[in-house]
DNA sequence: CAACTGTATATGTTATATATACACACCAGA
DNA sequence: TCTGGTGTGTATATATAACATATACAGTTG
């Protein structure tokens, strides 16, 4: 079992003004923080309490965040012990992360063509998008 | 004033199991049929009752969404009259349309890059992933 | 047994959806 | 002409379900 040290979580900003439910901003938070390669596998976690004093959050949210990230195979839990991020836990994240990019296109695609926009010019404008997106940073 | 026809709107299908509110697929139904030309300027919509029949829903929930429309300038009601399209409601939808779509590629952008991949690489994975949607249809 | 960990139950809050009753516009018929 | 019927949209009070919470319970370790 990996010795408990203290983890500096960058999860936040958490608001819930955000259009996501909080629960599912520390999903996120956690698959990005796993998917980049920042906490590895049987790394563990922050305890329920620790990050739900951190993020000004409920214990249950905590939890519910946990629950779901372990529905994915992402982390596990051990009663008593803690929650640890799963050995193949980047790679299911990074392959939960791919596959929501590509419903998110496909859904863009579908929107662009209500818009009124031909095949080609669907595609255009994804692509103008696309580019745009990735100078500005 | 139009002359009231009886009008076979093909918003459907409407389902509580979807993702979004039933209020919400009303909305993004009608943008789809007025930005897409089906229903043009000054088209009476089918009354709360008639649409909450069909649709199975209740008066309250079409109320909604013709609220929503109505608030991005995409139709107006008048009471005793009925609902209908406003006159540059097809151009507000397509741009409703366009920024949704802009957004979507956004985020599929973001989650991309958590993904792990590079802006190259997350470049090259959007217009795959267009390019095999669109020659899927 | 003390101090951590995750777990379970009952409760409050908010967005969504509903049923019912109300107000306005038109128009056919007295 | 005017009046009532039937269509329209409108408003209020009420369920339901997802989300978030507080509090108490159970397993692990030293």
């Amino acid at each position: 079992m990996s010795e408990r040290t203290e983890i500096a979580v960058q999860i936040g900003p958490i608001s819930p003004a955000a259009p996501d439910a909080l629960y599912q901003q520390i999903v996120n938070g956690f698959k990005r923080e796993i998917g980049e390669g920042r906490l590895t596998g049987d790394t563990p976690l922050p305890s329920f309490r620790l990050l739900a004093g951190q993020l000004l959050v409920s214990i249950i949210t905590v939890r519910r965040a946990y629950e779901e990230l372990e529905r994915e195979g992402i982390i596990y839990r051990r009663q008593g012990l803690g929650t640890f991020v799963a050995t193949d836990g980047r790679e299911r994240s990074r392959a939960a992360k791919r596959r929501h990019a590509q419903a998110l296109i496909r859904s863009a695609i579908r929107e662009a063509k209500e818009a009124g926009l031909s095949a080609a010019e669907a595609k255009a404008f994804v692509n103008r998008v696309a580019t745009e997106t990735l100078s500005e940073e």
